[in-house]
DNA sequence: ATATGGTATGAGACTCATTCGCAATAAGAA
DNA sequence: TTCTTATTGCGAATGAGTCTCATACCATAT
């Protein structure tokens, strides 16, 4: 069904279904977590698939494109992406010792982010909100 | 006076006190507002100063380092500066019609990020807030 | 003032993530 | 099956930012 589903989703938007189009998308929900294009490359060329970085890059552009992806920026120059779940908003923290990436949603936080736009005239689209953090000592 | 502090706070933290850096500060005083490396580099060189591209990446480096700047990314592999005011803190809000950079605060809004983080048993060092918005229709 | 030690600069080479160009391939419509 | 054209693969290209290293010059001790 998973295959079904992306089959779908792709020619609804007028996109072609292929195999390393799929093979990405599987990875990708295989692995969990966030990854970068170069650990999804690996990934799959571990496992024997022959996929091109490129491919790669702009089969992750499409997921993305499309919201079945989420990217994340953390300010190291290498953009990580995760599976997105439609009914499951989070934000990041990032921890400074670790690396770790925790996960979170406050209602009221999502709330005031909404009220300041509006206060100021316009409509919100998307957002990013990263919480760079230490373990408390 | 502005060269003063400069000079001090360079010398406080044993930096070396230079004309290139005390020209990137000024300059990125003049322009105001956020700016990327290569604009100020721009500004520099227009106003007949003679600094290297390598120079003035450094030098931000050190400013923002210490405290004196703000590093800001946005997503599109730039990254751009501002002036830190020191009892002034904000996020952004920016535009995606127009690219306008609009600053915000809400006291709530840091108060709640405090708490989030220490619920899950860490300490907020920074945060990057941003909200993607469109002008409401 | 002057020498001295070591940081800062300049210019360009270099990195490294990501994108492009284009010929070859293969979806999917007819 | 054929045809159209999106997609792939590969390597070259891009571009922000970093590094190298010889030279310049700041700041302290002399």
């Amino acid at each position: 069904m998973e295959t079904r589903t992306l089959k779908q989703i792709l020619h609804k938007e007028g996109f072609r279904y292929t195999p390393q189009r799929q093979m990405v998308w599987d990875t990708l929900g295989k692995m969990g977590g966030h990854h970068d294009c170069e650990e999804i490359y690996d990934a799959l060329r571990e496992k024997g698939n022959r996929v091109s970085r490129a491919t790669v890059y702009r089969t992750i552009e499409v997921l993305a494109r499309n919201g079945l992806l989420k990217k994340l920026e953390v300010g190291d120059g290498v953009a990580r992406y995760e599976v997105r779940n439609e009914d499951e908003h989070h934000d990041h923290m990032i921890c400074l010792e670790t690396g770790d990436i925790i996960e979170f949603y406050d209602k009221d936080l999502e709330r005031l982010q909404e009220e300041i736009v509006q206060k100021h005239g316009y409509t919100l689209v998307r957002h990013v909100h990263q919480l760079f953090v230490r373990k408390k000592s």
